[in-house]
Formats: structure tokens, sequence, C-alpha cells
RNA sequence: GGUGAAGUGGGUGAGUGGCUGAAACCACCGGUUUGCUAAACCGACGUACUCUAAUCGGGUACCGCGGGUUCGAAUCCCGCCUUCACCGCCA
């Protein structure tokens, strides 16, 4: 959510990022100036009406201790008035301040200066193509899932038979693979010196309209009804909330923090081909890298986080390339995301693993997470990037590596998995 | 799940109807003293909204959360949440 006071003052910006993300309902801004001028003339007369009762009681205290009984009474005359025209005031503001609360969350953040304008995904910038050449594999190559028979990596039936679709079983040295990958990424992360955590994987409301799942994304997260609780669509949802309501000094930034999660994604509406084996399914894991930053330095932050990403791929001997995504497809809540995708070689398709943004302070307004500036406070910037995400990456590595003999795993990878060849 | 106790500022903790946005102590910050450190002393020390040209100054709200009583609530009443202790169940 936007800061109000960013309205006012960064109209014309505000207008513009919009067009940028190709943002229809253009009238909302203007319906947020009216109701915050509203707002705030409510609010000072609400103020004037109880710094009259305030003073008021007071005067009545002290005709009651000098015995000024049938003064005071008629004071107390005076104050039911106040209290009366109060409640009215009272109740009108808080109609309008949630009715312009509604109207901000539907608000999305304003884009960074360098996203290109744009409709839909085909108009990503590549911000970094893949400088070798594509592997090829020729008529014999088989894409993941059916390398997943072969091997028997993973199971999709079997993960109907316990749950439904879009549930992988992974078995033996697919489990392997996928624990070794995890930790991998975990050991790199703390190296990069990342704080690891382990959260919870259920949140309750609070938490995922902070980090703003709620309201804008409520069908794609898994709903627990009877303790009113979500599972989460990513780790970064109960990490960056470890600071909600939290006022930082400047010396703490960075915040730098990493930790493991499985996911859960409803993936309401999504089937079909293009979604086969593990291209789309409704639980992964992946290990997320969050960093609070100072706002001048947030965008050094998020292109050092990006290398970090990147030298994952490089390790793992992936084809990858990085887009810098249009305004069209840009996430609600992001003000810049770069996109990894790494080459799937046998489904010839780039698949996403990775995104990573800068949230500026987008999601630091409604958490609450500020830092002292002197003596004022100011929000924070959020980032986070996905470091990275695994069902995609092992179809990746599935299809990559696939010789005669099984598929071979990366050397970095090895002291993890204890073997060199998935057979 | 049951029973009991408790939730006050960064921390400890006082405060049972007005003089309490909140004592005192500790921590933090600024200063005096000092060869340096320490000690001692002095001062400042919450957040949000709002008025104002203003990070000067004023107003309002906030003592777990939400309601209520009252001219007036941290203080009284009701509901909820959380924590702790004991019991039950359990990886």
């Amino acid at each position: 959510m936007l800061e109000i006071g960013f309205f006012r003052e960064n109209r014309d910006r505000i207008i513009a990022g919009l067009k940028v993300r190709n943002f229809k309902e253009m009238d909302l801004v203007d319906e947020i100036f009216r109701l915050d001028e509203i707002r705030r003339g409510a609010q000072t007369e609400l103020d004037n009406i109880l710094s009259d009762r305030n003073r008021l009681s007071k005067e009545i205290g002290d005709k009651y201790k000098a015995e000024q009984r049938e003064e005071a009474e008629a004071m107390k005359a005076e104050v039911a008035t106040l209290k009366e025209k109060g409640s009215v005031l009272e109740e009108a503001l808080k109609t309008t301040t949630s009715d312009l609360e509604d109207l901000l969350y539907k608000i999305p953040n304003i884009p960074n200066e360098s996203v290109p304008a744009g409709t839909s995904e085909e108009d990503n910038e590549v911000f970094r193509a893949w400088e070798g050449t594509l592997p090829e594999l020729g008529e014999s190559a088989l894409p993941h899932w059916d390398l997943a028979k072969k091997y028997e990596i993973f199971d999709l039936e079997l993960g109907v038979k316990i749950t439904g679709a879009g549930f992988p079983v992974f078995q033996g040295k697919g489990a392997r693979l996928q624990r070794a990958l995890i930790n991998f990424f975990l050991d790199e992360a703390s190296r990069a010196g990342y704080r690891e955590v382990v959260p919870p994987l259920l949140v309750n409301e609070d938490t995922a309209r902070a980090t703003g799942q709620l309201p804008d994304k409520e069908g794609q997260m898994y709903y627990v009804e009877k303790d009113d609780l979500y599972l989460i669509p990513t780790a970064e949802v109960p990490i960056t909330n470890i600071y909600r309501d939290t006022i930082l000094k400047e010396e703490d930034f960075p915040v730098k923090l990493t930790g493991y999660t499985p996911c859960f994604r409803r993936e309401a509406g999504s089937y079909g081909a293009h979604v086969r084996g593990l291209n789309r399914v409704h639980q992964f894991d992946k290990v997320e890298i969050v960093q609070i930053q100072h706002p001048d330095k947030s965008y050094d932050t998020l292109h050092e986080m990006v290398a970090h990403v990147s030298s994952l791929m490089e390790k793992l001997e992936l084809p990858y390339r990085i887009l810098r995504l249009c305004g069209g497809d840009l996430g609600f809540t992001s003000a810049l995301t770069f996109d990894f995708e790494v080459y799937s070689a046998a489904q010839q398709r780039w698949l996403e693993v990775s995104s990573v943004s800068n949230f500026e302070t987008f999601q630091t307004n409604r958490l609450k997470l500020r830092f002292r500036d002197g003596k004022n406070t100011r929000l924070a910037h959020t980032l986070n990037g996905s470091a990275l995400a695994l069902a995609r990456i092992i179809a990746a590595l599935l299809e990559n590596n696939q010789t005669p003999e099984g598929i071979k795993i990366p050397k970095v990878l090895q002291t993890y998995t204890g073997f060199e060849l998935l057979n």
C-alpha cells in the first residue's frame, strides 16, 4: 500500500507510473484525493471537540472540589452535547478512513523508472541473455516427467492418490536431490551473509495482509477455515513479517534473512499441457532471500541479490536468462522485478525459477517497518528473491543433464547428493 | 481442552477514578568533569494522526485488543487474545 503522504506530493508521478502498468481505474486516484481531504477535515473537527470536552471535564472536577455543584451540573449538559456531536463525527471519520484505505489497497506499487511499459509477458525486456549456445539434445531427449518415470525420481499419480493433482512425491535419489539442492542453496545464502530462519508455514490474516497477499491474492492461497490461517505461498510472507511493527536503527541495515520452506499455491484455473510435470505444482520447495534496506541503498541491494541468484545458476551449470518485467507483468506490490528463467532443453522452453524484487515502501507501509532518520521515523525498503525455487530447477536439471547412462549431477551438488549420476 | 495468575514506555517496575503520556531505576543519546577508560553530576529520552511555511510550537489518540459505565478511565464492568503455572492429551 502506498502512503497517503506520497499521494499528496507525487500526483503526477503516480499517474505516470500507473500508465506504465497499464492500470485502468485512474479515477480511483482522484477519489483518493477527495477522501483524504474529507478525512482530514473530520479529524481536525473531532480533535477540537475532544479538546473542548477534556477541558470542560477538568473544569467540572475543579468545580466539584470548590463545592460549586450547580455550575458543575450545568457544564455536564454542555459536555453531553459535545459527546453527541463527537460520536457522529467519529462514526463518519471511521467510515471515511476505511473507505480511503480500501481505495489505497487497490493501487499497485509505482514502477521504478527503468520498468518498460507493456501489457503482458511478451513485453518483458531481456536484461541479460544467455551468451552460450543452448543445449540441443536431439530426438531421443525425454521431458522431465518421462525421466522421472524412468529413474523413479518423482511420482505425480502417487501424489494424486495421497492428495490430488499437483502434489508430487519425490522418491529415492530424487528425494535426495531435492534435499541436496535445499542444503546447497541455504549454505550459499549463509555464505553471502544471510541469517537463516525456519518460519511458520501457516500465517494469520494480519501477516498475509502486511506483505500484500491479501486482499488481492486471496484465491492464490490455501485457507484453513477452522483456525482462520493461510498456508504460505512463499517464505517471503512469514520472514518479512518478523519485522512487522519494528523501528530499526540505521546501523541495523541491511537486514539479511534466508529460509527454506515448502510453498503452497492453489494456481486455480491453470491447467493444460504447459503445466505438465513439475512446471506448475501446488506444493514446491523454495529457499528465499529477504533484505530490509535503507531507501538510498535498496537498488544496489537489488542488484546484489540478482548477482547472488546468477551465481547459483552458474554453479549449477544451467543455461539461464534474466528478464526485467514490464509494467503489465510486474507484481502488484513490486517496483522492479527481475525474473530468472532456466532453459529446459527437452521441452525447449524457458521456465521461471526466481523472481527478485524491490518493493520499496509498499510492504513496509503495511508492515509499519521503519527506521530512525534523525528525529523522524521513515519507512524502510524490503526486497526478496527466490534463491531458488526447486521444482522447476529439478525439471531443468533432469532434462539438460540426461545421458544414456543417467542424469549427471552438477559438481557442486555431488557432495550433497553423495552420487554423481542419478540412474 | 480444563483451572488459576498476569499483560503499563527499549528493559525492570510503580500506579484502584481527575494533579498520570504515565513515578523510580536501568539502558540509550547529548553535555560537564577526565591523560584515557570508568565513576559522578546535569540534560534530553515513545508512537501515530492532525493544525502550521516549519523536523519550532499547539491539539487528539494510544498503558494486550474491542466494547461499556462516567462530566472525567491505565485505574471500574463485559467480551476476546496472548503469556506463565498446574492438570489432561500428544510428536
